[in-house]
DNA sequence: CTCGAACCGGAGTCACGAATCCGATTCTAT
DNA sequence: ATAGAATCGGATTCGTGACTCCGGTTCGAG
């Protein structure tokens, strides 16, 4: 593969996943190519469908995820670790619509076309999860298709709140609710 | 207005909403026509927009939403009412994915075009709330916003959770992170 | 340096879906 | 019962966006 095109397909990614984190997955091929600073004819050398290149941006996301959730597994306060580890990437879910449509996506890639990096993700977080519930900091009758979903639906919910400290604030209840008992309820850090 | 115009009316509007709450709001109007009955021009004459016509579906839904909110809000176990509203507004969110996306417009809505069934369910709900909240039922530090984001994305997890067991014990997660202390943690009723 | 292969770009094709138009078909007031 | 006004229905128009095609350009091995 010659170096320029290697340089045009990550440039592609990039460009795709800012724009559909921006305007959602129905934003026009042409807008990627635009934002990639590349013409049309290259995206689709590249990605040869639009649902192809949703789906190779999925896939990098999923497996960021994964490799997120590997590193923190393995960290001194598990606990601590996995909360942290939702309140990323449910605020920082990219910068808008991104995970929740990744994630959305991925439930059905998994059954069907990237499963890899889909078990890869269910493995690295339920081994996160695992760890939480031994350590005592997450009540132990959660299990990872209820963990995943929530965390699809925190992502939702987040783009909803337009204020930062409204956003905040709706995290630490949902995730509240993940705890073995309530914890603290202050409405200020 | 003739009375088959408003028989037709209604059928639109009905169909409209099965059809949207079953395949997204990306469902075409022809669909949505011939579930009804009737030819894309007699749709087009009542709703003369197809957002025209998600939007008559949202604000039913909304209406319909804040209808169930009063009327909860003067129960005897305000508490337990205002739980069992959430359950039943995301559980029974329509067939799939109509509440989520019906909220999601709202909250686009609210500030343009339906903004009067917006006001209608948040003052609703934001009475409904402050009662549980008086009667010690739901934790204090929690705002009428973070209450309808956090519907929303009660309502998109739950999509995403398959079995059945696993969208109860969900719903059942994000309210406890709504309660002043953590509530029992059974897995099983 | 040079030549061929691979890559780039964007004008053009094609399909699909929203919205229009008007002859045919009801309804309802008289 | 009947006129005539409003409604119905679907063939048709128009626009948008995914995808193709091919001449021009760029890379890199010899």
């Amino acid at each position: 593969m010659r170096a320029d095109a290697r340089r045009n397909r990550a440039r592609l990614l990039d460009a795709a996943e800012a724009v559909f984190a921006a305007k959602g997955s129905s934003a026009s091929t042409e807008e990627v190519a635009r934002a990639a600073g590349v013409g049309i004819g290259t995206l689709f050398r590249h990605f040869p469908t639009k649902e192809n290149l949703l789906e190779a941006v999925y896939r990098a996301r999923l497996r960021r995820m994964a490799e997120a959730a590997r590193q923190l597994a393995s960290s001194d306060d598990v606990g601590q670790a996995f909360f942290e580890f939702l309140a990323e990437q449910v605020a920082h879910s990219g910068t808008k619509i991104a995970v929740a449509d990744a994630l959305a996506e991925a439930g059905i890639d998994v059954r069907t076309a990237s499963a890899d990096e889909g078990r890869e993700v269910s493995e690295a977080l339920g081994m996160l999860l695992e760890r939480a519930q031994r350590a005592g900091a997450v009540r132990p009758d959660v299990g990872l298709p209820e963990l995943m979903a929530l965390l699809v639906g925190a992502s939702r919910a987040v783009e909803h709140a337009a204020a930062e400290d409204v956003r905040a604030r709706l995290v630490g209840i949902i995730l509240d609710g993940l705890r073995p008992t309530a914890g603290s309820h202050d409405r200020s850090p």
